[in-house]
DNA sequence: AGATATTTTTGAATTCTATTCATGTCACAA
DNA sequence: TTGTGACATGAATAGAATTCAAAAATATCT
């Protein structure tokens, strides 16, 4: 079917820029033998000559002048992309496609793509709103490029990269009584309105780190889309909250609400970055999970390093 | 050195439109295993993976998505030029540039151009106006196409097509001795003052086909560049000329001059188009001639059809 | 779950094609 | 003419792309 190849495209061009079929092998690496067969049997195939060899310098054919603006079309294109495919091959380029499992991370992640973004120009970023309910799936089959986790499971193919760890504490109205008490016991909870995002409860610490491995359900739960609502929420003596530290710092030094520790040791999770392995190497990923670590340690209060458990 | 081919471009394509190995090996008629080394091929010269082949349809990455728009720019131009030059190959298309012989061959070669660009828009047509002195070198050699000859040489490899012929007459004017005789002999020129084109002399008629071979010289020559300027000087008898019987017919249609044949029979040249091998039976060419003749013998006067001597 | 069908991978064999090598031809200059 | 440089040609070779056959890996169905 098809007759033209990229080949043929150079022979051309280094024909047009030589003039003879000797100067034009050593510009190809050929031997002028190669040439002259490789041009004749093309010669063959399109049913007409390229050009005119008995004269110096060789003169083409209209046909031999079309083939060579199909060149200077093609050619420039295709070394365009090879110089493309070598930064993909070098990782110096790629795409990240992120999902987050933990609501409040927005916080730190949006000024952590800003930072990134301006050293790797060239990444594609993304933030996916639409795998919250299955990111691993995702991720593996390659709908998603990085998952925040804090639960690191032992998926095949995934790696994880620790950020930082948290503690995910509870914050009380100034009169609230356990503001008496050292720290929280989830029975303290049973009577109480718990007010969080609106999320499952698996990806909330109160409930996947402190209640339910308890057994204790609170006497209610509210839903409120903002930080600040919920704080505001907690201030007035609505119910309680829980969120990291470094959310409830701010709110702590304006001294609007109380902070205790989920049970004595206090609840810390760890936040990971999941990537697949074949990522998990390349360096504008591993860049990308570095200036997330700056931008949180520069910016958070109160969270502390992580090693892979 | 390179890596991409046209067939990876379109086994990518082929890739995108199914959705499987299995359908696009169908579409660019491989096998399915072929497809699979050919690709695992390239992604190893690349140093990177192309798609991830575990979900349906496959899925690509940035180095794929890259190397798609690569070849979308660049196969529709392979498209296009492989159009082309079927056009070229089926002789649908060319390039015609010519030159010209006889001086007042402007006459009728430009309407016959017009006639056939009407049929054949996409052929480059063009009339060379640097090839005066030696049109058949260049006309071997490709800077010339087609020739207007009156001398049809042998040279191996140029083919002549006859176009017309034409009778070369003397224009005297009115009250001129020779309008007494039934023609002109050669002597009867030795004392004349001859206006011709400001062309060589080999290029006349007068001189080529009747002067020299008989060894006279006209007392003078003169030169004008117009034909009608021409005429005008014959008729207030400041000489005498020479030109095709076509290009007197209307002066002699209103009695500006009188013409005489050069010799008993007359000098008869004909004119050829003059054409390398390769192209003479290519139709745009045949289709050419074909266009100048229809329009020489349906606008010139007293021209005769005229065969190959 | 397990069993079947489908799709992709893999390694070896094969077929095909581009290239080289060694001449041969041709045009042109001395 | 002979000699020189450039292109062509045919046979041999080397190198690839492709196929074949069989095995993994995935998806599908009950």
């Amino acid at each position: 079917m098809s007759q033209i190849e990229m080949r043929h495209l150079r022979t051309l061009v280094a024909l047009r820029e030589t003039g003879s079929l000797v100067e034009a092998s050593e510009r190809v690496f050929l031997t002028q033998s190669a040439l002259s067969h490789q041009i004749k049997e093309l010669e063959g195939r399109l049913g007409c000559s390229l050009f005119l060899r008995k004269t110096r310098p060789v003169r083409f054919t209209s046909a031999g002048n079309r083939l060579l603006q199909l060149a200077d079309e093609v050619l420039p294109r295709l070394h365009n992309a090879e110089l493309d495919l070598d930064r993909f091959a070098g990782g110096q380029s790629g795409r990240i496609i992120m999902a987050i499992e933990c609501h409040s991370c927005f916080e730190w992640l949006l000024p952590a793509i800003d930072a990134y973004r301006n050293e790797w120009s060239d990444v594609e970023l993304d933030i996916s709103s639409g795998f919250h309910f299955a990111p691993f799936p995702a991720l593996a089959r390659g709908d998603l490029d990085l998952v925040i986790t804090a639960d690191p499971l032992d998926e095949p193919g995934i790696t994880y990269f620790p950020i930082f760890s948290y503690e995910a504490q509870l914050a009380v109205a100034k009169r609230h009584p356990l503001v008496e008490k050292p720290w929280a016991e989830p029975r303290d909870l049973a009577d109480e309105v718990v007010i969080t995002y609106p999320v499952d409860r698996e990806r909330l610490d109160l409930f996947s780190g402190f209640l339910e491995p308890a057994g204790v359900e609170p006497a209610r739960v509210r839903h409120a889309e903002l930080t600040t609502m919920i704080v505001q929420l907690v201030a007035s003596g609505r119910g309680v909250t829980c969120l990291p530290n470094w959310a409830l710092h701010e709110y702590l030094q304006n001294d609007y609400v109380v902070v205790r520790s989920l049970g004595e040791e206090g609840v810390w999770p760890t936040l990971y970055a999941a990537v697949r392995k074949d990522q998990a190497d390349a360096p504008f990923m591993k860049a990308f999970i570095d200036v997330a670590k700056q931008v949180c340690f520069a910016n958070l209060r109160g969270i502390v390093t992580a090693e892979l458990g």
